[in-house]
DNA sequence: GGCGTAAGCGACCGGTCGTGCTCTTTTCTA
DNA sequence: TAGAAAAGAGCACGACCGGTCGCTTACGCC
């Protein structure tokens, strides 16, 4: 039962590449099963269709994706010092990780927005889940604490910078994009963390 | 020649419309040909291939874009005031023109950039022209004048806003997403006019 | 080390894709 | 109003789509 597991795995890996690059519903089973190494038919000995798998890639992105940024900030000290490090962890994400396809999170994300079923539900939940995360560290990072409403204006800036990011230098060849990213959230924490309450 | 041209720009409408849907790779013929009332060999008397008719769909959808947030404002005295109507139609542009959709510019742009050809040059052309005309004004906003890197990075924040404000309303539902993108616009609108050269 | 089962292959299904070709109908114009 | 040109229908094509089935192979456990 290990093999298949490998296996399993390395699918969802080149799905998710693939996905990244063309699209969710646009990358068919051919594709994955080429670069892969497998015929089509083996493919549906680890998911039992197409959408199947495409929920086991939008959960393998999400967990790289806060393994990526949440892992390394979460230790630090102060709330300034994780925001600060997940900003710099998101765009790293993004132009390294993803430096061929873009995020496929932002991708899946402007794909889903008006597909329902499955595949959209898990991502809405996931992403859900990461703002709770971030909104949180946003809370805490003035004494006295922000409001919920406070910190999720907030991070509602912080990933838009994060989108901004991703289309000034993929889709504009905005190469000064990085600065302005980094340059804005500064600013937001400087900012948010002065404003009095 | 008249009836063609109407008969054309019916199937630009409706195919802009499915490909903000859907994508514009994911939309069919046959789905326009029968949005439209028409064959699907009939698309073929007032277009060449499908790339054709996407760049038609991506020239109509720019032209729409600027008359509905450009038009309104450029006739206004102060730049500030252009950019804060420029900005209010954007937001009206996402969520009342397109509501049932999306932006059509964000998932085409998401879309395309990876997928080089005419279509992507096409968009990131037109999309050039407008980074331009906006940056343009926020040169203006102040005296003395921004320099064009400073114009350009306030741009960048305005663009990542009206992102944001797409993916917080149909992504996350998140129905304070309107107020706090303008008053995220409105606080960077401040800061750049106030910061001293 | 044999054996059950998981892993994987090849052929094939009905359906849809974009795009030609031919033919008819409508529309504009001289 | 006649006739050319445009608009559009119908059909067929090869390729590819997601998915099924039956077969073989190879792995993992007792």
């Amino acid at each position: 039962m290990r093999k298949g597991e490998a296996t399993r795995a390395r699918i969802v890996d080149e799905a998710a590449r693939l996905a990244a690059q063309r699209g969710l519903t646009a990358v068919s089973l051919a594709d994955v099963a080429e670069a892969v190494g497998l015929s089509k038919s083996g493919l549906f000995k680890h998911f039992d269709s197409k959408e199947a798998m495409q929920v086991a890639v939008v959960e393998n992105v999400m967990e790289r994706f806060t393994a990526h940024t949440w892992t390394p900030a979460a230790d630090l000290p102060t709330a300034r010092e994780r925001l600060e490090k997940v900003f710099e962890c998101w765009l790293d994400w993004e132009d390294m990780v993803w430096s061929e396809s873009g995020c496929p999170i932002i991708a899946f994300s402007v794909e889903l927005d008006d597909q329902p079923g499955p595949v959209r539900d898990l991502l809405q939940h996931s992403l859900k889940r990461w703002r709770r995360t971030l909104v949180n560290q946003f809370v805490d990072l003035r004494e006295p604490p922000l409001t919920e409403t406070e910190a999720q204006a907030a991070y509602f800036q912080m990933k838009s910078f994060a989108m901004g990011y991703m289309d000034a230098r993929r889709m504009m060849g905005d190469t000064d994009a990085r600065r302005s990213a980094t340059s804005a959230f500064v600013s937001l924490l400087e900012r948010t963390a002065k404003a009095a309450a």
